[in-house]
DNA sequence: ATTCTGCTCTTAAGGAATTAGGAGATAGGA
DNA sequence: TCCTATCTCCTAATTCCTTAAGAGCAGAAT
């Protein structure tokens, strides 16, 4: 039986998507050209985006000859989806054991604690 | 450019390391007897399993004619590597930052809430 | 005007990984 | 001897990742 796709983004596909989210709006070229290293074909670049597009992640406008290409999905909701995922895979879809074993497994930092209590106390509050 | 191997388990996979946890060690037989909806066949659960151990992540010791395998990965260090690899993908490797927002986003349990407060109450002591 | 250059997208290909399982050798027991 | 469970070897479908080859077209060069 046949592979299934990936629930989230792949690597390559986020390595795109990065770019995308820090340009808002560009071509294949200007994708391209802005990718980190290491370099990528243009076709190869192009061949991820019309991936990216066929599974809903990105649209895209003709303007002129070339496609410009746009993300359709937040960063902060493909962030969220992959830490559902885990969370569904690995902690029963808790997300508060996950959060629990975060803090215990390492020390946030000042600002994080202290933003961390105040959270805490609001929801105790209620 | 060659395709790089998963760097966590599959879905696949993981379904087989599911069973192989609760069981502690179990022949491939009892792996597809104890397996969930939907069944695989034996040699599904085999070729899965010899995969899982080219990759490192369990073993196995003839018993009699039959493998007998053995989970070389806990489950909370596979758990672990899951979440590292999102802390690292979105949240710029910072454990508390994604902690944070779980806990912005969901009201964690009266439980879980009272074990996050004694946790960074300790924390902030030091 | 025709040709060349350079960019675009389209088509195609191919290798590795993932997922599933069939065919057959083989060893142990009835 | 024959059966059955087990492993080894192999096929196949599909995704993932990358890139080559080529077709189309705008603008520059001749």
């Amino acid at each position: 039986m046949p592979r299934r796709p990936s629930p989230t983004l792949t690597e390559a596909e986020l390595r795109i998507m990065e770019v995308l989210w820090r340009l808002e709006r560009a071509t294949v070229a200007e994708v391209t050209e802005a990718l980190p290293p290491p370099p990528l074909a243009y076709n190869s670049v192009l061949t991820t985006l019309r991936i990216l597009e066929q599974k809903g992640h990105v649209t895209h406008q003709e303007a002129g000859r070339a496609f410009v290409y746009r993300p359709l999905v937040a960063r902060d909701a493909a962030a969220g989806s992959a830490v559902k995922n885990v969370v569904e895979k690995f902690f029963g879809n808790s997300t508060g054991a996950l959060a629990l074993r975060l803090i215990e497994n390492e020390r946030p930092s000042n600002e994080e604690l202290a933003r961390l209590r105040s959270l805490i106390d609001r929801y105790e509050d209620a």
